[in-house]
DNA sequence: GTCTATATCGGGATAGAC
DNA sequence: GTCTATCCCGATATAGAC
């Protein structure tokens, strides 16, 4: 009836948002069939297993983001500019793909269940992408000496938190911070543009 | 045999450690009772259910976090250092009750699923510390005119995911990115006293 | 208040027809 | 490859003795 291909990819969809929504334990394989139109039956014939189905999702999430990504910035001769850019598109992704930064720091919280060798490759190249601009900055005097990790950790917290956090904001926020302005991805983006360019400003030669 | 006020005790910090690592969904009302050394019947007739369990440790661990930081930094006049004594106060808890960030990341993805209204008041608190700070350091020029939730995720969300991610770098990074000095805490913060101060400058005058 | 035994059901997984 | 029907374990919750 319907193409492999086509099954496969309604099935990783939706299993997408609801592992997103409720977590791997959270989630159920009834859901994601449904929501997929497709036979329950059918996500243990092709992905063996409810974990199958989670790293598949996993590993899919994480390739587009590399592939998407590796083209931001490329081009960008100051390192400070290129993180900026890099974390910008960072920030593009999450907004256009909600689950992803939901799914993201599911996978941080359980310690990596999930995260087989084929994932952890993506991310070393995140990782690179990031270690390389520092470590091109502090050469030309234009970023101060900093762990690649903590930079990038201190940049992508943020937005990850920002853009995971949407539902629990708009439940909490009206009757925790009554009068408050929700604030924005534009500000929050603009906050860690600064805060990325003043932080890595070099300490002054003395 | 044991008084009330122990058994709530053990169960309150069994079901803390087990929420903290596997989620609500995730978490068995058998461990928590087996790690409490308490009947698991008992769990019922002092919380009503497994969600009344999560809402106590949600509550109790809040309210402890408020009570402690709220004699961080209050002394200070200089708002921007206010601020980092405050967030330095935040990472000393997060250091000290691992299992603190990983509830606070779980229930926002949640959305606020058990965010009960005393909680919330727990989180104004927070909330209106952080706004006062901000505030101050506009009208004496020390900080520039910013959202006070941007500046609190932009603060918080790095420590959140630093403390939270323990277990995972632990796993992952020596992978994805062999050869790279684990972040230390205190780089960690370190760098965020840096960022905080150089981010909240007010922008020069023209 | 504390325990044992058990009810009850949800949900992951599979058998087997087509 | 696709579907229905069903297995069966694990997990929340409770009944009821003490």
């Amino acid at each position: 009836m319907v193409s492999q291909q086509e099954t496969d990819e309604s099935l990783l969809g939706a299993a997408t948002e609801v592992f997103a929504a409720h977590g791997f334990a959270g989630a159920r394989v009834d859901s994601i069939a449904r929501l997929a139109k497709v036979n329950k039956a059918m996500i243990y014939y092709h992905f063996g297993s409810k974990r199958g189905l989670y790293q598949a999702v996993l590993l899919r999430l994480f390739r587009g983001v590399l592939d998407e990504i590796q083209k931001v910035g490329r081009n960008e001769a100051d390192p400070r500019r290129r993180l900026i850019l890099f974390y910008a598109g960072v920030a593009r992704i999450f907004s256009e793909r909600p689950a992803l930064p939901r799914i993201m720091l599911r996978e941080v919280l359980s310690g990596g269940a999930s995260f087989d060798a084929e994932t952890a490759k993506t991310l070393s190249g995140i990782l690179a992408f990031v270690a390389r601009a520092v470590e091109d900055g502090v050469k030309q005097r234009l970023i101060r000496p900093a762990h690649p990790l903590i930079v990038h950790f201190s940049a992508l917290a943020p937005l990850l938190l920002f853009f995971a956090s949407q539902p629990f904001r708009a439940k909490v926020l009206p009757a925790a911070a009554p009068g408050v302005a929700m604030p924005t991805p534009e500000q929050m983006l603009e906050h860690l543009a600064l805060t990325i360019e003043r932080g890595l400003e070099p300490v002054p030669a003395s």
